[in-house]
DNA sequence: CATCCGTTATAGTACTTATATAACAGTCGC
DNA sequence: GCGACTGTTATATAAGTACTATAACGGATG
């Protein structure tokens, strides 16, 4: 597993690797039941502190991408099943998707300009991913 | 012009107010020209410190969005000429954009719901939008 | 000049992020 | 059972950001 911290981002350290092994999940690369690295494994890795990739590891266990147990490494969840309430929407979807509707519009970027860059990069994202 | 803040939100109070300006601007309630209350007025009004206001404008000014001098009120810029950098359009929406997409998949939201979300957004700006 | 503006300076509080060191508590293979 | 791995908790420290408070500065306007 291939992970990064970019200095410069100005998002936390731990925020950075919980979107990249959402990405890498998303993509395919981690599957279900698949082992993370432990996380002084990874802190070493990284150069980054145990308690760091820890706090990273509890936001993608809240998130339900992966199981933790004490004494055992942590572990890619299986899909969840369930639909997204209304609720998860609003808040993980609706909410920052206007934002960035609102940011296309001062960039003077047309409605067409913005569908198509959403296709697109749906389209990306389909052709990297894993297939079985 | 109505502006709230809201103690929930972990977002700063200060980008609180930047979005809601840009979203007001988008929707045509502030058209280039208008006026802004002045820091001590709107900080008054919220019931926060004039800093923070003072802070809102200053992104906004960064941001291209209003004009800022000194010993004048603050106010809503001409819409800007220059279609968006590849750079601009990177930083602002197709890495937040993808990220919004990784999302979607944990919520097992599928790529179509994704476009059509969307569409619907989008819709509704452009209902809810003030015409001439 | 008085009064409105944005702007700068300084200081203090609170919260978040990341670090460091240490210890605790399950799991697993030998 | 022992030892070496795992995640977990506790405590402390340092740095950065957000917000507040008070005060003063300097341009615009009647």
């Amino acid at each position: 597993m291939f992970l990064s911290i970019n200095e410069h981002d100005p998002a936390p350290i731990y925020l950075q690797i919980v979107s990249q092994v959402k990405d890498q999940i998303a993509a395919g690369v981690l599957r279900p039941g698949d082992d993370l690295p432990g996380v002084r494994e990874l802190a070493d890795t990284l150069n980054i502190n145990l308690h760091t990739v820890h706090r990273a590891y509890q936001k993608l266990r809240d998130d339900g991408l992966i199981h933790l147990r004490l004494g055992r490494r942590a572990k890619i969840a299986p899909l969840r099943e369930s639909p997204p309430s209304q609720t998860d929407l609003e808040s993980a979807l609706i909410a920052p998707l206007n934002q960035l509707i609102t940011e296309a519009y001062h960039l003077r970027l047309s409605d067409d300009d913005f569908r198509r860059l959403v296709d697109e990069l749906l389209q990306t994202r389909k052709e990297r991913s894993t297939r079985p």
